[in-house]
DNA sequence: GACATATTCAACCATTTAGTTGAATATAAA
DNA sequence: TTTATATTCAACTAAATGGTTGAATATGTC
């Protein structure tokens, strides 16, 4: 599968993305990383895999402890692909689109 | 499922990744969208559905055609989330990350 | 060696996903 | 009103996903 996919697959998952957020504070060990969720430690295992498959995070065995970090560089190719579309966020294009992000916009509130 | 989880998701499939390239380029009916792409109309029909729910793009129906529309807010709800992290791309945190960064890093030749 | 800890592997299950084909609906055109 | 066009809906399938439990592996400690 391709990089980006794998990239924002792995993204897609709020355990996941928590976990991202975890590990930005630091290295952290598998079973520590695993301890704040409500599932299994294989559970989160699992999730460790995708984001490693997607170069997310990467893996350091020290012993029988696997100390777990971010690398970012999926990130970045995530920004930039994403990115090339900001106009669509900061210009109205067209009198439509004007009115389109003028409405309620009922979708997006949950 | 919250809103950051469906544009993540949306973006991970490369025919959708395709399609918001697409509508970037100017508003479409269903039908001449789906015209380059090796799959059913129902296929692409469905993509357009995902990515309608993850409200990255907007219908507006005109007799019976459908002209597909970017909205760009749900992609700037993207590249913030990401960019919380973008530290981890810019900086050399400590020796170990940056001793990983200098690798020749085969996951990602893909 | 025996036991405990850290982590993965394997098998299973329910749900979702990405595609298909065929039928239905709505609108436009003849 | 008949026919063609634009699009979705419904049903099906194969594969992937996110979780479980139980067993295996590897390492550390007594």
């Amino acid at each position: 599968m391709p990089k980006l996919d794998l990239a924002f697959a792995a993204l897609a998952d709020p355990t996941r993305r928590r976990i991202v957020a975890r590990l930005a504070r630091g290295r952290t060990r598998v079973t520590d990383l695993a301890l704040p969720f409500e599932m299994s430690l294989n559970a989160v295992s699992k999730h460790i895999k995708v984001l490693e498959r997607s170069g997310i995070v990467k893996r350091e065995r020290l012993g029988r402890e696997h100390y777990l970090q971010l690398h970012g560089s999926p990130l970045r190719e995530v920004v930039q692909w994403v990115s090339r579309y900001e106009r669509f966020w900061n210009e109205k294009l067209d009198s439509l689109e004007e009115f389109l992000a003028n409405q309620p916009d009922e979708e997006q509130s949950s």
